[in-house]
DNA sequence: CTTTCATATGAATAATTGTTCATATGTTTC
DNA sequence: GAAACATATGAACAATTATTCATATGAAAG
């Protein structure tokens, strides 16, 4: 049998210590959520093609070969996460990226991929 | 019954010229999987308390309030992403974070998220 | 070499989520 | 107002995945 020993490197409290210097819950939990809809083939291909020109929901479709319906939802996930913005133009929705966060976030993402 | 007709945007021909623009769906696909990786609310906690100070499995555990074993699946996650790097100190298994790109993404999103 | 401690891993389960299909909403044209 | 077009949306299904539990590996101490 063992008696108590601590082989930790850190002190038990500096557990406490650490705890506290987290962000609350909810942060890290918005943080996790944008980085879930940047975290699909799709909604990436989208974003990318939004890179250039802005465009309409059936020109995506049809760049990505993907069904109108898959699109719209997905455009849908990236509306609420204002990664994307959209005006009408009569019949058609026009998408375009909403902010420059979009484009340095996947910059940096293929810096790390492309190592 | 409509005569051919063109709403488009984009002219039949833009498409196939800004289809060649994408990316190889390779590059694609290792991106989305790359944010997948952050896009969970487990590996943002692991990753955030690595921001401070390197840290062995148990103790990671202790500070997030949660089982070991899950604390460890989700590391083998990140460090095939090379998110984390590890070290061996004797029984213990000592983890850091890989490289800057993981508080510089980290960063980026955070500024996006507290718009 | 047996026990203990720290971590890793495999299988099973529960929850989340992307796509499809069918249909609804909204706009333009006749 | 009816028909045609562009997009949105709800329900269902399939696939992915995070956690738990049990157990395996591997190191240190006696």
């Amino acid at each position: 049998m063992e008696l108590e020993k601590n082989n930790y490197i850190t002190e038990p409290g500096d557990i406490e210590k650490l705890k506290q210097d987290l962000p609350e819950d909810e942060i890290l939990y918005d943080l996790s959520e944008l980085f879930r809809v940047f975290g699909d083939t799709t909604r990436i291909k989208i974003l990318y093609t939004l890179f250039e020109s802005e465009l309409c929901v059936n020109d995506i479709a049809q760049l990505l070969g993907m069904t109108q319906s898959s699109v719209s939802h997905q455009l849908r996930i990236l509306k609420t996460a204002k990664l994307v913005k959209f005006k009408r133009d009569g019949k058609q929705m026009i998408y375009s990226l909403d902010d420059d966060h979009v484009r340095s976030i996947i910059a940096l993402g293929l810096e790390h991929t492309e190592e």
